[in-house]
Parts: structure tokens; sequence; C-alpha cells
DNA sequence: AAAACTTAACTAATCGATTAGCTGGGTTCG
DNA sequence: CGAACCCAGCTAATCGATTAGTTAAGTTTT
């Protein structure tokens, strides 16, 4: 591998003019520039990231550590973030904390040692203790991704969970569903909680509530949300509409309904949050809200790319989006059913 | 940010006691050694990578380079060669080649100025120029992934194409089909082409041949595959069973299959090789070969860690795995219909 | 024409680690 | 007893770049 001293042998300059002409850092005559380009060519020489961050204390290196890679949503998000990255000029390191707060204190180690030079974190648990992560020196440009922590002053992107669960679930209510129920992530993560929590305040608006057991909450995947939703599902008088806070938990809850003989959405409507792209050939389509992943990606690379530069964080910043409602076909009205009685444990009060 | 001089100013000791503790690399007596980790502990310090790298020559960081990081195959890969890659203690860096040559050739010359330790690859277009990438030197440790190259004397991990084809295609065959169609990928990528020859054979093995005009070829995308699959199923006769090669195209055939008013499998059987993960409970489940992702990502990572530690490449090794194939209910036995008559350009062969 | 600037390029210090080679004190052995 | 050897720990060179500071030549000013 050549080095800037090759190149400067080879062009009879030195390195300091090798230098100056790559990174244009200064005046140096055509002739001379040709010179060390032509050098550089013909070594095929590239200068080393390593000797290059050690002198500029920066590496070009951002690093997304995600709650879970598994799950196809953090898929998008890592593939909106490399290009986002890439178009700022840097190189992205993936981790994935698995959910576990000890695996993400272990990454947060690491990304410090590789002396990267931002993270993008999507938090697990619910301390803001390891993120005070440079104790004797400035903290790493941090933006939160998704979730927050109470207490944290980092950026933060993330999306409006109270809303997004309240439009799913005011969609089913004019239907004309009132016995809901909901798979939802879990309730110290603020997606599972906000969701849950946009629910329950739409449902008050209208002067109904959430049956306590009608309500489940388990880690945001397929599997968990198969079981849970199967428990939920097996109840006597079940709910004939379900609000799942993920797209993940959806294919789950989908496959639960399917493995009961259920139908949906004869039998039971379901509405989410996010989806799984590219399943609109399926059936059924699944009615849910969306958020604009790609803007909130390219918005927290933005204001990381800003920390950076700026060499510190600013006053934090909190950017909000907005999800949408997009209907599929995975919801039907509820037709006029007289409520038998009371559902107690009762059975259930048979339609026509 | 403390420095290795600063934690050997505060323990009294020389800067090379200190290294020699953080490495283990010779023997310091235990009062020393108490005194410099304490003296680690209270300034928090950790090693700078940079610096380490610049003198040892390795940078610790293995990168990933994809064809198409929206496609969800990919992610699961990133999502397992996550895990490998930790689990060896390298860090992963991510990158998209989004199918253009240009840019992987732009990405290798970046992966080489990161002086990453080693890249596993999916390569795109078909020269093995630029895998090349070090004239001057040795070149980087390299594993190919899912494709291969003409000519290149990497390492690689990939599956049995040519079997996946002819798999899904004897099951479909199996079911009574004669007049199939296939979707399949850019047919100068191995895994495109293979899988085509893997199908064709198994017609030719039982006297059949695949019309072209029922063969469409189409980049590796939803979409892509949507628009061919319209054009290929609105011909007049169409197939009565379609082989699709790979999972999210897949997706791609179900939703023109259901814009079309058509029904799998009632009008039409499909059977894909891959799929993606989770869709278990939408219907209808696809009928695939699916092969081991995860240890194929394993191996590749064990191929590359191994090239690393060598020091360069030893004779080329190539691992081949065997995909599987997992029935769903998107596939239907022909029930026997005749053909009203010749289709105009050339007649089909009916079988009562 | 001498003083004062500019300019293009160079020399050498520097970043933070690793490590070859050295030192001085303690053992071992002929 | 002194040569030979060990050992723990130190000094200083080194990795490959950047860059502050210097120099010599040329240009402008007075």
């Amino acid at each position: 591998m050549a080095t800037i001293k090759d190149v400067a042998r080879k062009a009879e300059v030195s390195t300091a003019t090798v230098s100056a002409v790559i990174n244009d850092s200064a005046y140096v005559s055509p002739e001379l520039r040709a010179r060390v380009l032509a050098a550089v060519r013909d070594l095929s020489y590239a200068p080393s990231l390593a000797a290059r961050n050690l002198k500029r204390g920066r590496s070009q290196l951002i690093a997304l550590v995600v709650a879970d890679l598994a799950n196809p949503f953090f898929s998008r998000v890592v593939w909106a973030a490399e290009a986002a990255v890439a178009a700022w000029g840097y190189s992205l390191l993936i981790f994935n904390s698995d959910e576990k707060p000890e695996v993400e204190r272990r990454i947060l180690a690491r990304v410090r040692t590789l002396s990267c030079d931002g993270v993008i974190l999507v938090p697990v648990g619910d301390s803001t203790e390891h993120l005070q992560n440079d104790p004797d020196g400035k903290p790493i440009p941090t933006v939160l991704f998704g979730r927050t922590v109470a207490g944290d002053r980092s950026d933060t992107v993330t999306i409006d969970n109270i809303s997004a669960g309240r439009q799913a679930t005011e969609y089913l209510l004019d239907l004309g569903h009132t016995r809901l129920g909901t798979i939802t992530g879990p309730l110290h993560v603020t997606t599972g909680r906000g969701r849950l929590d946009g629910m329950l305040a739409a449902m008050r608006s209208r002067g109904l509530t959430l049956e306590s057991r009608y309500i489940r909450s388990g880690e945001f995947r397929e599997d968990a949300a198969y079981s849970v939703a199967r428990s939920l599902l097996e109840q006597p008088a079940r709910p004939t509409a379900l609000y799942v806070a993920s797209g993940l938990m959806a294919l789950g809850v989908m496959r639960a309904v399917a493995d009961l003989g259920l139908r949906c959405p004869g039998d039971i409507s379901i509405a989410s949050t996010d989806t799984i792209p590219g399943i609109g050939g399926l059936r059924p389509r699944l009615t849910r809200t969306e958020h604009p992943l790609v803007d909130m990606t390219n918005e927290a690379v933005r204001l990381l790319v800003d920390q950076i530069r700026r060499g510190g964080p600013a006053e934090p910043r909190n950017v909000v989006f907005q999800p949408s409602l997009v209907v599929g076909d995975s919801c039907a009205p509820i037709v006029a059913q007289p409520v038998a009685s009371p559902p107690s444990s009762a059975p259930m009060g048979p339609a026509p």
C-alpha cells in the first residue's frame, strides 16, 4: 500500500505538497499538481483513513444502533440511513442492540472506541445514564430515533405515536366497532406506550373504555404478537376489532387469526400502525397508519451532521412527524348486532 | 478524551506499561497493573482505534456490500452478518451498490481507504476487474456472497441456483402443469440465470419446453416483477403456473395477479425461490424453495475471518448451500381441462 | 536599491497508540 | 567473584497523514 511518502518521492515534492494537492488545502502550481496527480495514479495511492483520522480527530463514520435488526421496520431505516449518510460523505456502521440495554451499553462503548463522529440511536431501556458517554470530554453527537428517553437532552426524531393510535382507533370506531382490543409493544417503550395512549384517548372521547383483558403487550416481534394475539382472541367474548401497534406484529396477529380459523375482516377487523412494504398483493391488505420513514431518517442524519459540524450540541431539537391513515381491506363495518346482554363472562350475542 | 499518556502520567508509569496492561502483551507486576487499571477507570480511558489501527495496520472493520438494501433478502443478510461479525470482534459497515457497477467501484475504493480488514460482497455486473483492488499490494480479503463472477478467485458462498429452479419447477410439473411461465432476475446475474437454467433443465427432462414468450426477466424488485408479470399474464393463452425467482418478486407477481382479477392458486399457481419472512398469516402462503441464510452468512464471515487471520488468500474456496422446498398453498393441481384450440402462433399439446 | 511583502514549497512537530531495543538490579552458575 | 542471563519497566522510533512554522525567490513599495 503506497503512502504519502512514496507519492512525494515519486513526484519529487514534499509530503506537504502532496497533502495540499489531495485536500485542495493550499495553492500548488499547475506543474507540481500535475506531477503529484500522476504519481497518485501510478501508485494507485489512497490516503489512509487511519492516519488522517488520527490527525484530524474524526473518522467519517456514523453508527446506527437499532433495537432489532430482524424487524423490517429497522431494515428500512438501515436502507434509508445508508443512502443519507453516504450523501453527506460518511460511512455507516450497523449495530443491533436486540432490545437489550446491556448490549446497547457495550455497543456505545465500542462506538466511542471507534471514534465514530456520531450515533443515531434507537434507545432500549429507559435509562439515559449510558448516553452521557464521555464523562471527561464532550459526548458523541447523538440523535435518538423513533423512541425517546425521559430526561435526555439529545436531538430526537420521532412520530406522533398518540396520533397514530388515535387515528387507527377512530377509523375502527367509525366503522361501528365498540368492543376493541389491542396488541401493543412493551409499555416502557415510548412507541408502545404512546400508541396505546392514543387509542385510549380516542375511545375515551367517545365515552368508551378499553377493557384491560383486551389489552396485550409484547415485544415488537412476529412471534410475540402471535402468541399474545392467540391468548387474547381465545377469550370468550372476543373483540370485533384489533389495533396492532406495529407492522411486524400485525403479521403475527394475522397468523394467529388464520390459525384460529377466523377470517379477517369477516370475523375480526385489524388496523395497525406501520406495515410491511410490498405485501399489497396478499390478502387482506392492512389498514394502517404510515409514517414518512425516509424523511424521518434523512432528518435524523441532517441533525446529526449538523451537530458534528457545529462541534457540540446546541439546544436540543425534537422533530415529530405525523402519521397518516392508509386504508386497506382488513377492516369491515360492523353490522347492526344487538348485544344480548352485558358480556361479563357470558356468551356472545349472535347476529341477525 | 483521555490518552494513553494521561493514563501513564496518572499511574506514574510509562506508556509502554499501560499498553502492556491493556493488551496483556507482557508481564506487568500486580502492583503496577493495579495502578494502571485504576487510572484507566478514573479517566474512563478507551484506546483510540485510529491510533491503534494506524500502528497495527488493521481496523477491526468488515464491510458488507449488498446489491440492493431495499430487498428484504439482503436485510436479513445484514441482520445475520451483524451478529456473526460482532461474535468475531469486528464491526460491520454497510454499503448499498444498488445494482450499479460504478457505485460498487466507488464503494470498494472507499472500503480500501477505510482500510477495512475484509469485505463481503454481493457483486453486481460481470466484471472482476475492480476486485483486483490493490495493484501494488495485497488485495483486501474478500468473500463473494450469493452471486459469483466469472474468472474471480475469491472465496464464494452461494446456493445451488440450478437446484432451486429445478425443485420449484418439478413441484409445479408434479401438480400436472405443463404450460409454465417464469419471472426471473437479470440473466447476467448468476442467481437469475441459474434459476432459469434449473427450470429449463427440469422441463427438458420431462420432454417439455418453456416458450420464450412465457419467460420474463427483470430486476429483483417488487415493482419490476409487477410490471413484467402483468405483461406476461395479459397474453392470450396465459400459463397455468409461474415460477418466480425471488421472494420480493413473488410479492410483485402476487400484486399483479390480484390487480388482474386472477386468483391464486385458483387461476394460477405460483412457486418461488426465497420468500419474505413472517407473512405466514397472509393468503396465499407461498410455495417456495428456501435457503439457509443464517448458515450461509455465518460461513461467509468465517471464511473471511480465516482469510484475514492467515494474512492472504489460500486456494479459493467455494461453498454451495442446498435449497429446500417449502410447500404453502399458492399452487393447485391442474384439473383436467381441455384446451379450446391452438392459440394461434403455436399449438399446445393438451393432456386430458 | 533597500525594505517589506507575497508566494510556493519545504521541514519538522504532531496526533495516540505499539513495540524494538535498552537499562539497571537481581539470580544463577562456572 | 565475575560473566551470563533474566526480568520489569523505560525510552524512543514508528505508523501515515496534517499543518504550523520556515525559507528562498520573486514582486512591490518607498
